[in-house]
DNA sequence: TGTTTGACCACGG
DNA sequence: GCCGTGGCCAAAC
């Protein structure tokens, strides 16, 4: 079957490893889609196995925090997994950034 | 089926 | 260096 938007995002987004962050912008330009804001769009629908709160926008902000059951849950899972929130910003995010592209290669593909 | 809406990003003023 | 605008594409209405 032809995977669609949200299962590739969800795809990546579940390659993110713990106490790293991504972008919605990294995602998209991975997939190759251009629009990173569906990446925002397809996390909304956000799944129990997705760790939709390692994606960040590319200020490092949570942006989508409000989108979460509390707006701190997202800092607070951040944070349990070693990741520092401040001012609703991720510290040293260029450090703690994880390019998908970088990572999985172009050769990744949707797992399923 | 056409319009509106997004957890965004890049660019120009 | 901040603010406004356009563009991107898929789902919801």
């Amino acid at each position: 079957m032809i995977p669609t938007y949200h299962q590739l995002v969800y795809a990546v987004t579940r390659q993110v490893p713990k106490g790293r962050v991504t972008t919605y912008g990294a995602i998209a330009d991975f997939l190759g889609l251009g629009a990173s804001r569906m990446v925002g769009w397809a996390l909304n629908n956000r799944v129990d196995d997705v760790p939709a709160h390692r994606v960040v926008n590319r200020k490092g902000e949570l942006s989508g925090r409000h989108k979460f059951a509390t707006p701190t849950l997202m800092a607070e899972l951040l944070e349990y997994e070693g990741v520092k929130i401040e001012n609703d910003q991720v510290v040293e995010f260029e450090r703690l950034f994880w390019s998908p592209a970088a990572e999985l290669g172009d050769d990744w593909e949707f797992p399923g």
